[in-house]
DNA sequence: AGCGGCACTTAGAAAATATCGG
DNA sequence: CCGATATTTTCTAAGTGCCGCT
């Protein structure tokens, strides 16, 4: 490589990356200058095109509201922060000498912050509050052993929280109930500390009825009232939902401080039901920007501390009360932040594919080692190599619900078979894993923790035990893509293939969901559905046959040549619908009890699924929907039809 | 060297919204 | 246009992994 490329590359990363605060903040500015422009005149051109007729005004609004979106998208995609751009462009400029990972990624690498640094400038405007609590309106009692009971605020918002979840499993559960009334009875005045002593007594139906109503009142809105309600809303996201960071408008993920509530643990959680409180700002750290303006707390209050911490990647955080846990406002999954970090978690899932033969063997060797830890360690690696597991840390017992991953799975997790199912040595997996959901595994092995990753981070910088499950998930998707997939099919039976890779995946995973309880009934619709459309196909095809008869027998009348090719398109569209609806039956009974969207949001590299696309001519919408699109933007764009995982 | 806590990713449920078909 | 159904978004719990402290 030539003294002078090398130059011009340096310069311009040099440029691109320090140019200098003012340009760059111009630049910026005017950008938002120029959207603000365009935001304020758009009223006036609707207005300007107002009058005519009522039929032709809804014609043109529909014309002028496809334009808006449009427009709206070509402005969202200029002010899009490609901070994956100088990337691109050296590997563009680099890929034909084939020395882009080595000299340029690390070119890339130098010029990203120093070290642990993750922003330079960062300014928000807080986060938002719920609403306070209003009392009950003077009609809706509470009822204890029968008798109206006027509670106080305190009491009676979470009395609310409770008579809310009536209808949900969790109020009959003993640990949710007895959890819930002892915190609710430290919410009472002592006068009702008195009164209220046994959940048994207290009868909630009233508040329940209450909020059933005003589910319904808000569901049966008009257009109008619900187009109010959204506007306002907007209005929220436009002040709270964005901050500004290193020079870019960026989308908050959850801007939103949780409001109160009953916590709502998964499985056999021995916390469910406890009050998780309001916070109050008094709660709340803030961090931004040393230079930037501080967010102004709610009128009356203040916040627990301001920080200017650049190392971390939050805006604000509070402490829960029934975990004692950290909550963070952070980026929107769209970011900057969020989306380098993820593109780097799947480069390191790439590494892997290059030393992952080296490392199978030597576990294999290990598990025959004499050094029980070292055999250990092989066994859980093989593990979590194989079976996708998690790594299983520790945790604390009886804080949680039971649940464990590999390296904290337990005896009676496991049954060995030296004979099962006509399968020799099988190892027999049963434990609840994250979230409560069930593992559920019938394994043939082959005859003959902390520590974990240390040991993995030797083999492989960067390496830990959760790279093989998106090594693994990656590799997956590819592999069956690859084998599933025709370019002559057509393209529903193309995104039925997508969707099958993309479930072997998730089947890997243990990713799972229960199945809807109206599952069967709408299979059952589809089903009849399918049903009718056959026959339709039937008469249609019939009908063509006597079409085809009377053209014969006329021979070649004109007219009768139309209504044929009339009926001829007919059996088409009969045919072409029928397969799409026996295609979306079978995908949604494989996906019964199968959720896609954790490993497509979490562990699929995305670049596989955009060459895919490229590859066989499907549009990326029919894969990923606006806001995976968002997320994945990186990928979509720096990703040709070559790209291999 | 072990542990506790902090920061960040991953997860399924539920709510909200869009789409479909009669 | 309207209700049922499908999809998307939101919400927040539940994991992983590492760092700094003792």
């Amino acid at each position: 490589m030539g003294t002078a490329e090398i130059t011009n590359k340096l310069w311009f990363g040099t440029f691109y990356n320090g140019l200098t605060d003012c340009v760059n903040h111009l630049l910026c500015k005017l950008s938002c200058f120029c959207a603000a422009v365009l935001i304020s005149q758009k009223p006036k051109k609707e207005e300007a095109e107002h009058p005519v007729t009522t039929k032709k005004k809804s014609k043109e609004e529909i014309e002028a509201a496809k334009a808006l979106k449009i427009k709206k998208k070509e402005e969202e995609e200029q002010q899009r922060w490609r901070w994956w751009g100088l990337f691109v462009f050296l590997y563009a400029r680099c890929v034909g000498g084939g020395c882009m990972n080595l000299f340029m990624k690390e070119r890339w690498e130098e010029d990203k912050y120093e070290d642990g640094v993750k922003w330079k400038f960062l300014e928000h405007r807080g986060p938002f509050f719920p609403p306070e609590y209003q009392h009950l309106p003077d009609n809706v009692n509470f009822y204890y052993n029968g008798k109206v009971v006027k509670l106080g605020l305190a009491a009676e918002e979470v009395a609310l929280f409770f008579a809310q979840m009536l209808d949900h499993e969790y109020t009959t559960k003993d640990v949710f109930r007895n959890n819930f009334f002892k915190d609710w009875r430290k919410e009472m005045t002592l006068e009702e500390r008195v009164l209220i002593s046994d959940l048994n007594k207290c009868d909630f139906q009233e508040l329940h009825t209450m909020h059933k109503e005003k589910v319904e009142a808000r569901k049966a809105m008009s257009k109008e009232e619900k187009l109010v309600m959204k506007e306002a809303n907007q209005k929220i996201v436009e002040e709270y939902g964005f901050c500004i960071l290193d020079h870019h408008r960026e989308r908050i993920g959850n801007f939103k401080i949780e409001p109160p509530g009953l916590f709502r643990g998964r499985g056999e959680h021995p916390k469910q039901g406890m009050l998780k409180k309001r916070i109050q700002p008094e709660d709340v750290i803030i961090n931004c920007g040393k230079k930037s303006c501080i967010p102004e707390p709610p009128a009356g209050h203040h916040w627990k501390e301001v920080r200017h911490d650049n190392t971390v990647t939050w805006l604000a955080s509070w402490t829960e009360n029934v975990q004692g846990s950290c909550k963070y406002v952070m980026l929107n999954p769209s970011s900057k932040l969020k989306g380098e970090k993820d593109w780097e978690k799947y480069e390191v899932a790439r590494r892997l594919k290059s030393c992952v033969n080296g490392i199978r063997q030597q576990y294999q060797q290990d598990i025959k080692s004499k050094q029980m830890e070292t055999r250990q360690r092989a066994v859980a690696l093989y593990f979590i190599d194989k079976l996708a597991l998690r790594a299983g840390n520790e945790k604390e017992e009886g804080e949680t619900a039971d649940t464990v991953g590999c390296c904290s799975l337990r005896v009676e997790h496991i049954t060995l078979h030296d004979l099962l199912e006509d399968k020799e040595c099988v190892v027999e997996f049963d434990f609840l894993g994250k979230d409560c959901i069930r593992y559920y595994n019938k394994v043939p092995v082959t005859k003959r923790t902390c520590l974990l990753n240390k040991h993995l981070s030797s083999l492989l910088p960067g390496l830990t035990a959760k790279v093989f499950r998106t090594f693994n998930a990656s590799i997956t998707l590819q592999e069956q893509l690859q084998q599933l997939s025709n370019m002559t099919d057509n393209p529903t039976e193309k995104l039925l293939s997508y969707n099958r890779a993309n479930r072997a995946v998730a089947v890997l995973c243990n990713h799972q969901r229960v199945p809807p309880k109206t599952f069967d009934q709408s299979m059952a619709n589809l089903q009849s559905k399918i049903d009718g459309r056959r026959e339709q196909l039937a008469l249609a095809k019939s009908e063509l046959k006597l079409a085809k008869k009377e053209v014969k027998a006329h021979s070649s009348d004109s007219k009768l040549q139309a209504v044929v090719e009339r009926k001829k398109k007919a059996v088409q569209r009969c045919e072409e619908q029928l397969m799409k609806m026996e295609v979306q039956a079978t995908n949604r009974e494989e996906n019964k009890q199968i959720a896609l969207g954790t490993s497509k949001l979490n562990y699929l590299d995305p670049r596989i699924s955009v060459a895919w696309c490229k590859n066989m001519e499907v549009p990326l919408d029919k894969i990923y929907n606006k806001s995976q699109r968002d997320k994945f933007a990186w990928a979509v764009d720096m990703t040709g039809a070559d790209f291999i995982f």
